[in-house]
DNA sequence: GTTAGGG
DNA sequence: CCCTAAC
């Protein structure tokens, strides 16, 4: 097939990860903090990274979840495939293989909120891809409320919960944190709805990844490896410093996600960027039990909403888990590496994005647009209208029109939801109202897609196993969307080498390589024409320069030291024979060079 | 179209 | 894996 193959993505949602600020299994991460602001918001900050998650399993991390259950079952049960006959699946579910892989779950369940009591919530298990973070709520007042927002899903704090108090104590801000919320926060039936994400195969229906197995290595339970840095007691200090070193840390790993989002979104875009969670101190608001009776039936009467009398200091405090992106779609070969698919779906967000982001508030749905309301007089404090509490991420000026996606193929594809989204604009994650169960997909590739297996698993962070890191999560929605492709073939700017030109990087596998090494004992170097038809007729995707290569490297390889060895390692056998087998075709020919001398 | 070798 | 000179 001359075309390339087209991967069409759907991001149903793009889960923008927020870093708490207790965090600290963190990784990399930016904390900016805006605080004293002697209004009703006393502290504001974000901690957040927009570093990309592209992957998402919306399954729960409870092992009672059924569904995941199952799917942990099928996967230990092996269902990647690898058949010695040249095409089988070589492709091994190196993809997802990787141990971070195992910690993509999403921080955020499908429309938990207020739901949650007993249920265990996957958020224990989420987990960003490329940061090792849980949401974490930085302690302030001993009488804060408590808001856990989660981008889209349920799994907040109820203020006042004791459970609550419980997690935010000093010391140890995150891990009784996120087992507070394992408890609080729930929805088993998270994931259940996943979608796929699938590759067509066409052609050479030759790796092959299947869903389960996917997901299965997504939420395969990280490894327990205790960071010891995370053992220690937090402090404001420490926070800071903390904050400051991994930011430092965010910007060398996700140099170029950061640098993206922030070259869109200027001014004083500059921290808040990729920062999303606030933690919002409302010492003027009062919340008690009088206001909370005082329901506010209708977002448009908020302003009317007054102070009540009687309430007391209290604060609010929000800790936005994520921001969700609305749905994207992405359209890319599937022969693009996994780094071109980042960049794209990167390229893809922060086009939503556009420049300068400003938040948005949304309150059961509504819009608030009076800046001078105060929470209480919003009605935010209240626990039912918090249950609807919303943020947005949304461009400063107010459309920008995103450049016609229609007319700019190199671009996404949109339904006619999505218009609406970009209306209304991108970033968007509602509290309670949202419910993710639908927009969560897990990625199935048929046909193996795979390309930069590191990044998947980008960075294996010993703190993967951290039950703070656990906590949170974030994740993109992938979900596969042919029919988008049909109707708007998406094409790749051709500023981007990548898109459509390199081949995806397929790394032979043991067998393949026993397979070369015996055509070639038997046909010696030279003759990779030969070699070819000999031993891989049937694997389209090695040509005979792949074999040729691949000798090449296998002869390195086995010169050099095991150490220094990389790679799915090759049995000592293979490579012996590998030296065996260069060291007499070599031999013949220089004999037949020398013959007819 | 193959081979060989550097990138 | 890519690129390409050389055959």
């Amino acid at each position: 097939m001359v075309l390339q193959k087209r991967l069409n993505y759907s991001f149903d949602g793009y889960q923008v990860p927020v870093i708490p600020r207790a965090s600290r299994s963190a990784r990399g991460r930016s904390s900016i903090r805006k605080k004293r602001d002697n209004s009703h918001i006393h502290a504001f900050e974000i901690l957040a990274s927009v570093a990309g998650n592209f992957l998402h399993a919306n399954e729960s991390s409870n092992p009672e979840n059924t569904a995941l259950a199952k799917e942990a079952d099928l996967f230990h049960g092996n269902d990647v495939k690898e058949k010695q006959d040249d095409e089988a699946g070589f492709f091994k579910g190196d993809l997802f293989a990787h141990g971070t892989c195992s910690e993509v779950i999403t921080a955020c369940v499908p429309g938990l909120q207020g739901e949650h009591d007993n249920q265990s919530h996957l958020e224990g298990q989420g987990q960003n891809v490329l940061e090792k973070e849980e949401g974490g709520l930085k302690r302030r007042n001993s009488n804060e409320k408590i808001i856990h927002i989660k981008g889209s899903s349920g799994g907040f704090t109820e203020p006042g919960h004791k459970v609550s108090k419980d997690c935010i104590s000093d010391n140890n801000v995150e891990k009784p944190l996120l087992e507070c919320r394992k408890h609080l926060d729930s929805s088993p039936h998270g994931g259940s709805t996943a979608r796929k994400l699938v590759n067509r195969d066409d052609d050479e229906n030759f790796a092959r990844c299947t869903q389960s197995s996917l997901r299965n290595k997504i939420c395969s339970p990280p490894p327990d490896t205790p960071k010891p840095k995370d053992a220690s007691p937090i402090t404001s200090d420490e926070n800071n410093s903390r904050d400051n070193s991994e930011l430092e840390n965010l910007q060398r790993m996700y140099p170029f996600k950061k640098r993206k989002f922030f070259n869109q979104s200027s001014s004083s875009t500059s921290d808040r960027g990729s920062h999303c969670q606030g933690v919002f101190d409302f010492s003027d608001t009062k919340v008690n039990s009088t206001i909370h009776g005082t329901a506010i039936e209708d977002s448009s009467s908020i302003a009317d909403q007054q102070v009540h009398p009687g309430s007391k200091g209290c604060n609010v405090k929000l800790s936005i888990k994520s921001f969700k992106v609305p749905e994207l779609f992405i359209d890319i070969p599937e022969t693009a590496t996994i780094g071109s698919l980042k960049r794209t779906v990167m390229e893809a967000v922060t086009a939503i994005l556009g420049d300068e982001l400003h938040v948005g508030i949304l309150l059961q749905g509504k819009k608030v647009r009076d800046d001078n309301k105060t929470l209480i007089q919003t009605g935010i404090c209240q626990d039912d209208k918090r249950h609807r509490l919303g943020f947005m991420l949304e461009p400063r000026h107010s459309r920008i029109s995103p450049p016609s996606y229609n007319e700019d193929p190199c671009y996404l594809t949109s339904t006619p939801q999505q218009k609406l989204s970009r209306q209304s604009t991108s970033l968007m994650f509602q509290q309670g109202t949202y419910n993710v169960s639908q927009e969560r997909s897990l990625i199935k590739i048929e046909s193996c897609a795979e390309g930069d297996i590191n990044m998947v698993s980008s960075v294996p962070d010993t703190s993967a196993n951290n039950n703070m890191s656990k906590c949170r999560a974030l994740v993109a929605v992938p979900a596969i969307n042919m029919e988008a492709l049909a109707v708007v073939p998406l094409r790749r700017k051709s500023g981007n080498p990548d898109f459509g030109q390199r081949r995806i990087r397929r790394p032979f596998s043991v067998l393949e390589v026993e397979a070369l090494v015996q055509a070639v004992e038997k046909l010696g170097t030279g003759r990779w024409r030969d070699v070819k038809q000999r031993a891989f007729d049937h694997a389209k995707h090695r040509t005979y320069v792949d074999l040729k290569d691949k000798w090449k490297t296998l002869v390195h390889t086995a010169r050099i030291s095991p150490q220094q060895r990389r790679g799915e390692p090759v049995p000592q056998e293979l490579l012996d024979r590998v030296l065996a087998a260069h060291a007499y075709w070599s031999q013949q020919q220089c004999k037949h060079q020398l013959k007819p001398l």
